[in-house]
DNA sequence: GCGTTTTATGGTAGCGCTGTCATAAATCTT
DNA sequence: AAGATTTATGACAGCGCTACCATAAAACGC
């Protein structure tokens, strides 16, 4: 016996079928003009656009993915969503995809390789027309998943590596090595770096490793260095610069892996009394708006968190099929000289 | 003539079909073990296991939603990512949605009702099992919607009102109040308010009348305010104060809709050299980390963001079906003394 | 040992939509 | 005016999966 149609479902929910009936064509014609697709005339067109209206129809995306074989979601896997820089990418992403049919589908992968791959696996049973991920670094599963599959991918934030489809970003190394002469020309000598406890932050660790190689063109290597044992935070920031200062109060500039911990720094200058610049500098990254409303205004490195997003996305949708050759985006940074180092 | 079969779509991209053949089994029993779902005998599963393994097999959700009416994902709408607040109700639904089959899928609405009607409207498409809504104002279509469907629905931040199905939040009303009780219990008389210029976020509004009625149960009004004519950012609270303060220099309090223009006020009195709290009580709305960072700890309130989020998602994974009675859930909030009102 | 329940598996018919091909009518050629 | 092209519409199968039965075998009760 025939299963009753509609019978573990919503009774009033209105298909394609019913609009086209009430309009008097047939379900196709009502498919096309529901897409915009095909030659419509224009009194047929008006007729299915009136019986949507009447019936309320919703279209059901997952009748039509499968049909398709593609689907309208945007996978969007961020390392974290704690601090601002991320969400920055996501609104880039968002801005993009407004007006468009496209809708990301976020997951945050807390900077695990593993995890990332998992949610990837479950974000491809969704047929997703795009993926966007951060970093070039993937377990071997996710890179064959990232290879293999029928969607475009991003990969965001970092463009010192080989992409898969389409890379974004800016060079962490180049940043971390500019930072470094940046502040060597302006005169510091006596380096500190206080890190935080996210090993797998691979931008971070490039950061740091140009900064090294800048301090080591100068003759120079870092004098002391900190790790919180904790996530980042402005908090992580201050206790930080506290122990450092403590075994090594003749640090004359500490660099900072991101502004929010920069922030904390400055606040333990104020609260220590330190001259900020003049008796100690401060360099942070990322260029985040509270750092330059600070009365001194922090030294820093502007990243393009929301450009990276907003291209990216504007890039992913030019053409569904994946082009012969790899595009690599350089979004750039910009030293902000502020008034902390 | 039949279409070929997978004529349009990938070739090797392996089914369920394909996974039962493999594993000697029917299609609905290799469906069975992909789903944990009824009883299947052990070795069936390791059959079936090591046939999906074997063939890299990833479940089409499309499909399954279809056959089942009902997805795994569910639609999140948040009026902002700019501000970490949002990202931070989304951290909570992702804890809460993490070890789930259910995923998130999110939309930005500018604090927009219309914009919330259209994103809302393009979410259905995908059969949601869940929704998720910042406040309780929608517009009549939307909350239609919201009513009508088969899937539940949490609506976040405030619980002044009537909920659809799940409220949680806190009262913004009574925490404006508190904040006008609050500081008046401290002495304050002379009070300022620095508004921004999104005038459709109603919890902002809630807090601004809550502060006035406690004003005027104490036989006191607000001296000024100014609307800064931009978003909400550390350098609109510090402009913002600037103007305030050179229209009514005599104010002694100063409350913000928020940390980031509290934050922005705090760096003009330290620019200006006005001594915070004992000259001039700063107060925000937020309780954010950065705040309680500096030297002298922000006074504000603690809004639980994070567990707002993860509140909602919890409740809402109880039942698939949507229970007679609303639910209406205070996570409150807490008053941060701080030292700078 | 014979019914009764439980456990394990399968057959089949869609879910709602769109790709493919076919066809009819309107428009354009020459 | 006959053919060639373009425009507008429809028939139908099938995308990959799961709900709904049905059935067979095993376990249980007394």
């Amino acid at each position: 016996m025939p299963r009753k149609r509609n019978a573990h479902r919503s009774p009033d929910m209105p298909t394609l079928a019913d609009v086209a009936r009430l309009a008097g064509v047939s379900e196709i014609t009502a498919s096309r003009v529901v897409r915009a697709q095909g030659p419509i005339a224009d009194s047929t067109r008006a007729r299915v656009l009136t019986a949507i209206a009447e019936l309320g129809y919703i279209p059901n995306r997952a009748a039509g993915t499968l049909a398709s074989a593609g689907s309208t979601l945007m996978s969007v896997l961020l390392p974290s969503l704690s601090n601002i820089v991320f969400p920055d990418v996501l609104r880039g992403i968002h801005t993009a995809l407004t007006e468009t049919a496209f809708q990301p589908v976020i997951g945050v992968t807390d900077y695990d390789p593993l995890i990332e791959e998992r949610i990837l696996v479950s974000f491809l049973a969704w047929q997703p027309a795009a993926v966007i991920v951060a970093g070039l670094h993937h377990t071997p599963t996710a890179r064959r998943h990232l290879e293999h599959g029928r969607f475009r991918v991003a990969e965001l934030m970092d463009i010192d590596g080989e992409p898969v489809d389409i890379a974004v970003g800016m060079s962490h190394r180049q940043a971390g090595y500019e930072t470094g002469k940046h502040l060597v020309q302006r005169g510091y000598r006596r380096f500190g770096y206080a890190r935080h406890n996210v090993t797998t932050d691979d931008r971070a660790s490039a950061r740091y490793e140009g900064l090294c190689s800048a301090l080591q063109e100068a003759g120079l290597s870092l004098v002391a260095e900190h790790c919180y044992p904790d996530a980042s935070s402005t908090k992580a920031g201050r206790d930080a610069l506290a122990i450092l200062l403590a075994a090594h109060p003749d640090l004359d500039v500490v660099v900072f892996p991101n502004d929010d911990m920069a922030m904390g720094g400055i606040f333990h200058c104020m609260y220590a009394g330190i001259a900020v610049k003049e008796k100690l500098g401060i360099f942070g990254f990322n260029g985040l708006d509270i750092g330059q409303a600070m009365p001194m205004p922090l030294s820093t490195i502007l990243s393009k968190r929301f450009l990276i997003g907003k291209t990216a996305a504007e890039k992913l949708l030019e053409s569904r099929e994946r082009p012969a050759e790899k595009t690599i985006i350089n979004t750039g940074f910009d030293i902000i000289e502020g008034a902390t180092a």
